[in-house]
DNA sequence: ACCAAGGTACGATCGCGTTCGTACCTAAGG
DNA sequence: CCTTAGGTACGAACGCGATCGTACCTTGGT
């Protein structure tokens, strides 16, 4: 019984917290890219390609998890990143289509 | 000749920007409030009730400005504050009414 | 002309967030 | 068991943003 779901926050009420978060470029970027996804898949932290050190990403997917936008699955030695979809578009409708028209690929829909 | 709407942005290009600018209390706070006002009338800097100096407040207006969310209109001894509504909206659909329903009076509407 | 009110410019302070170094933990595999 | 990989905890350094003090500018009133 190693294994749980740790680090669900309840919910993002607060909007300044999701501004706060959704303000720094990395953070944004992983926003973006799991926004692009509408298949939610779960995703390795290190799929995102960030440009820091592992002790800065274990820093931002804290404050996306505490803001609401993510949940953290906790494999023991692996984490898995999912992104609060639902959520998210019942508290802030809208917040993740703005993220996904920034993504790469956000005008490209055939 | 004096007056002129000196500072108007082109445009809020930066998301980035965007979110960094409502990620503080006050600035955040100003936008509220000019989004829960339909009519989009113009406002004094004064009338926002906002807890820091003068000085302070030009800093948050102007971070605002260059974030492209409002136009400062230049009176020489007063300043008019007016929310670029349709520009938002066409740049970042649907965050103004994420702002409007932090107002107080965001579910209020007889 | 003078003065008061509102605003800006420049500079300094100060706190917070980002970042990383070191150390430690957990699970998977040889 | 030991090693390796992924992740976290703690703490320090660094930079940036928020805040204000001082000084100066602009307009309107007297």
């Amino acid at each position: 019984m190693g294994m749980n779901q740790a680090g669900q926050e309840a919910d993002a009420h607060d909007l300044g917290a999701v501004f706060r978060a959704l303000a720094d470029r990395h953070r944004r970027s992983v926003m973006t890219e799991l926004a692009a996804d509408h298949g939610d898949s779960e995703r390795g932290c290190n799929s995102f390609g960030l440009s820091v050190s592992k002790q800065t990403q274990t820093h931002h997917f804290r404050v996306l998890r505490e803001a609401g936008l993510i949940d953290e699955i906790d494999y023991g030695n692996r984490k898995g990143i999912r992104l609060r979809r639902s959520d998210i578009e019942r508290r802030f409708p809208g917040l993740l289509a703005l993220l996904e028209a920034e993504s790469p690929a956000g005008t490209a829909s055939p």
